[in-house]
RNA sequence: GCUGCUGUAGCUCAGUGGUAGAGCGCGUCCUUGGUAAGGACGAGGUCAUGGGUUCAAAUCCCAUCAGCAGCUCCA
């Protein structure tokens, strides 16, 4: 006897086994043709798979409107598109077809190439396919059958992970639809058909085999498939708004920053407009800094190697820094030594031979400016702030426009503190990202708590230290207002850290803002002060960069707001234009009040119609147009546009003047609704 | 770093072995027009770089550099 609980609180018993698609069918054929699948208390099954013989179960029948059926259909189109490419190229090994946050993927071993020219087949193959209606038949097989069967199949990779990942498991489960049997933990449709139209290839890229760099590597496949045509076609509308948004392609159509081959790659040219934005964020940042009572300090792109071997950080990150400088004079005579290229490397790992560094972070002059000075418990907090440029050899394959770079500006600062200050310092960073986000209108972010892992045994500090700091930042997180997530062992080997973790529009994560306590340096640079009990005592540190870096942070920025920046931060806050040539001498005045009223603008003057005028300041996302004609003239007017509202009409020069600056005063976000 | 794709005018791109192209932008001239494109003429190219194949290479091959997608990485 099986009693079956359904969501609407009904009860029903059945004697004889049923399936959960018997159920559905019980019920009115109208939901057992919409059933794809379904949950038993709470765990995914297959529609036709028998229930329990007997107990009481809940069953929740799962149709094309719950989120957890698009996850099953999207793992089934996986192996329909596996399938289709085992058709098309035979000797294809099969390694892993999961679904995604926006589709699906599957890893093949294969000897020839895929590329875009052979999507079409495949997803004709695919329809074919769809159209045979071939059921997802479930298989569950005894391990020794089971290997035997994928070596039969000639599945090396699906025998290896057999033999590995999924070596404590007697029982495997296989699905098989037409003559593709692969082995996969499901869930799936009942057939093929339900998988319907809406599925797309979207790219073929490489991926490694269980993620490891040095194993082989894999071709993927990437697509995404919907229930309707119609959600398919508004994802990949959405996916053409995001390249809309690029903030490597509105950079160059908005003359932002140019990365320049003749230059280096992952080095960044601020260019007139983009280097406004920066600095805009970097007053708008100063300004928070002067009522925090930080000490502004500027210091060197360079520094001694042996800085970084007493911080730690050469020879031991060496790969991620640029190579180090050595002087000609000592390079001059390693050479008539003979030493070799490989030599010199390892004499200047072992600390042998002196060099100069591109300061890959700020903190080692940060500290020589703290130990330069005798320090009593009565200076601390003492904190030291600069838009640190530093340089990192990202790998060649990371860099990508602004947000991955070899050279870039953190807005960065070190806090010298004692433990019982740490709290409040914290807290005080914390509110400081806070403002920079809720200031820019960046609402879809989260925070995340890195504590240490209490199995592992990397991280420097008592533990008792420990245990103090990340109560320090667990109270300053859940002082901020904002979910956050404790997620251990994402800590630094030196210290608890909290992180902002900021979603763009296309859905990726990017970790913005950053604070991080930290035991490790004080104590390798030996760093003191003076207690109230006249007896040296170790500060700790604390690192923080609200922005993270300028780059990566603008780059956001230009994606966040699709390159229509507030006022505040426009490049280009007016255009001024003329509707023809005869105000030209009048809107010459009101160019140079403009000017003189602190605002940014260029004037268009060109014997151009207005409409045309008018045309290129709205591509070019000025916000606001100042037409100026006869009537202007006469009347000492000018005539605002606003580029979200259209025409605002004619006010006198000083009224709109005063719009704009309180506009810009008041750091004001406007948006279309997207 | 790895796999695949790509590199032609300032930008976006067409050109698949035989004379280097378009649109936009830019310049000059005409037009003096009140809220999203007025017209005419013109300038602008080591076809990423270096080799190779060929009577002949933007086009085919190899290498390098750079970009893109993804993987791996990010103190």
């Amino acid at each position: 006897m099986l009693k079956i609980a359904l969501p609407d609180g009904t009860q029903r018993t059945y004697s004889s086994p049923v399936s959960a698609y018997d159920v559905a069918a019980e019920i009115g054929p109208g939901l057992a043709q919409a059933a794809l699948a379904a949950e038993v208390d709470g765990g995914q099954t297959d529609l036709h798979a028998l229930l329990p013989p007997e107990g009481e179960v809940a069953l929740k029948l799962l149709t094309k409107r719950d989120a957890a059926a698009l996850e099953i259909l999207r793992h089934s189109a996986a192996h329909v598109m596996a399938q289709a490419v085992m058709r098309l190229f035979p000797g294809v090994q099969l390694a892993f077809g999961p679904a995604t946050e926006t589709g699906f993927y599957y890893d093949f071993l294969l000897k020839c190439p895929l590329t875009e020219e052979d999507f079409p087949h495949i997803e004709a193959e695919m329809r074919a396919i769809v159209k045979e209606n071939l059921a997802f038949e479930r298989l569950e097989i005894p391990r020794p059958e089971a290997l035997e069967l994928c070596r039969e199949l000639g599945q090396e990779l699906k025998v290896e992970h057999l033999e590995t990942g999924l070596d404590d498991q007697e029982t495997l489960s296989f699905y098989r639809q037409g003559e593709f049997v692969d082995l996969c933990r499901g869930r799936h449709l009942p057939s093929t058909k339900h998988i319907g139209k809406g599925f797309k290839l979207l790219s073929v890229a490489g991926a490694y085999w269980k993620g490891d760099s040095s194993r082989q590597q894999l071709q993927r496949l990437y697509a995404t498939v919907f229930f309707d045509k119609k959600e398919l076609a508004a994802y990949l509308h959405q996916l053409e708004e995001a390249r809309r948004r690029d903030h490597r392609v509105l950079g160059k159509k908005l003359n932002l920053f140019e990365i320049d081959d003749r230059v280096g790659a992952g080095l960044v040219l601020w260019k007139p407009r983009g280097a406004v934005i920066r600095e805009e964020l970097q007053n708008f940042i100063g300004q928070h800094l002067k009522r925090q009572g930080y000490s502004q300090v500027f210091t060197p792109h360079v520094g001694k190697l042996e800085l970084y071997q007493t911080s730690g950080h050469f020879p031991y990150y060496q790969d991620s820094q640029f190579p180090p400088l050595v002087d000609r004079e000592t390079l001059r005579k390693l050479a008539d030594d003979g030493c070799s290229c490989s030599d010199l490397a390892n004499r200047l790992t072992a600390g042998q031979i002196d060099g100069y560094l591109l300061k890959p972070m700020n903190c080692p002059h940060h500290i020589r400016i703290y130990a330069s000075e005798k320090h009593s418990y009565r200076d601390l907090p003492i904190r030291l702030a600069e838009f640190g440029t530093v340089y990192r050899w990202e790998q060649s394959g990371e860099l990508g426009g602004l947000t991955r770079v070899r050279g870039f500006t953190q807005d960065d600062a070190h806090l010298f503190v004692t433990e019982a200050q740490l709290p409040d310092e914290i807290a005080g960073c914390l509110e400081l990202v806070k403002i920079v986000l809720g200031t820019l209108g960046m609402s879809d972010y989260r925070v995340r708590v890195g504590l240490r892992d209490p199995e592992s045994d990397k991280y420097v500090g008592q533990p008792a230290q420990w245990d103090r700091a990340e109560a320090a930042c667990r109270q300053a997180a859940a002082g901020l207002g904002v979910e956050y997530t404790a997620e251990p062992g994402e800590a630094a080997f030196y210290g608890p850290k909290i992180d902002f973790v900021v979603r763009d529009v296309i859905g990726r994560q990017w970790q913005l803002g950053t604070v991080q306590v930290d035991y490790q340096l004080p104590e390798r640079f030996e760093l003191e002060y003076t207690g109230a009990d006249n007896k040296p005592h170790r500060p700790v540190m604390v690192h923080r960069a609200p922005f993270g870096s300028l780059e990566r942070f603008v780059g956001v920025l230009i994606e966040h707001f699709a390159g229509a920046f507030p006022l505040w931060l426009a490049p280009e806050q007016v255009r001024l234009m003329t509707v023809s040539e005869k105000s030209a001498d009048y809107a010459r005045q009101v160019e140079t009040q403009l000017r003189q009223a602190g605002l940014r603008l260029t004037a268009d003057y060109r014997g151009q119609k207005l409409g045309a005028k008018i045309r290129e300041a709205q591509l070019a996302l000025v916000p606001y147009m100042l037409v100026v004609g006869e009537k202007d003239a006469q009347q000492g007017t000018v005539t605002i546009r606003d580029r979200l509202e259209g025409d605002l009409g004619p006010r006198t020069l000083a009224a709109a003047i005063d719009q704009l600056q309180a506009e810009i005063a008041a750091k004001t976000v406007r948006q279309t609704k997207q």
